[in-house]
DNA sequence: ATCGAAGGTTGAGGTAGTCAAGTTTCGGGT
DNA sequence: ACCCGAAACTTGACTACCTCAACCTTCGAT
């Protein structure tokens, strides 16, 4: 868990090591790139109408479908919440409920051809991510995904 | 524009190298990221009573008082929202509005030391994000420092 | 002095998020 | 077989957030 080398965490920047970057400055730039991929996500969903849960939503549905509890969980919201969210998406035809064969009590959630097509014309419309990736070289954009995969795609793993 | 196909800059896809990481898969990674740092971020801030959008306005505070039109825009938010959000933020005396002393249309707010201490606060108990910074090592941070400063930093700089 | 534009607020309408019920269904214990 | 707790989903109330249109005040320039 704890890195054994530098505990930069909670401890101040006053550190004169050279190597040691102070995750001040990091989390800035993270906090940063979150709010500016944010952005550039609520507007491409905005462009076909949705917004950034509904947004969330179909893009976790492109792994196939899942019962609205799943969904609630991997989007970390209330469950309650999801029935909102889902019905105006199925409202659309963007997405409908199924009736789990082996258990009455669940429902499905299956992304539609056009829930299917929203989604992905919404990530291609991310313009200012895409352009931001144009800048990087294909090994800055290799060293990026493995740094950011550690970092927090195999954290959501152990959060599940 | 294909953003589904593997070369990404320049459409010319002569050279399909080993090297090429696609963008589809990066931008996977990117969405997850920003979904896992939203989520650490908003139960920080839960953590003390605010929300999302209070620690974002907050934390742009941090580097000094700001008119309410400047604020809506590094937020990229409508102008009549941000009067909302201050109104909470100020009637929790985490912030005040100042009226400017060379314009009397605009009112400058300002972190009070509460918010100060909330906004630390919250970054400091963002413990996923930190836990999982622990992780690199010096040197891996500063890569994703540089790269991510150069993706999003810069290009919010342009769009402004 | 006037007029257009900018900064800020207000109000209506819709989406999201949390919490506390409530219904249906499942599954284990006796 | 029957009960009873628990799980899956929904509903309702309440707040926050977001967008848009309208409004008032102030500024700056003509």
């Amino acid at each position: 868990m704890s890195a054994t080398s530098g505990t930069n965490r909670s401890t101040e920047a006053s550190d004169t090591g050279p190597l040691t970057v102070s995750n001040v400055m990091l989390l800035d730039t993270l906090w940063a790139s979150m709010v500016s991929l944010y952005a550039d996500l609520t507007s491409a969903a905005a462009a076909h109408g949705l917004t950034y849960s509904q947004a969330k939503a179909l893009n976790v549905l492109r792994q196939g479908p899942a019962p609205m509890r799943a969904l609630a969980g991997t989007l970390r919201c209330d469950a309650s919440n999801m029935t909102g969210i889902i019905d105006r998406l199925e409202a659309r035809g963007l997405v409908y409920r199924e009736p789990s064969p082996t258990d009455r009590r669940v429902k499905n959630v299956v992304l539609s051809e056009d829930g299917a097509a929203a989604v992905s014309s919404i990530r291609a419309g991310m313009h200012g991510t895409h352009q931001a990736l144009d800048s990087l070289s294909d090994a800055e954009r290799s060293t990026l995904e493995g740094l950011l995969s550690r970092l927090f795609v195999a954290e959501d793993d152990r959060a599940s």
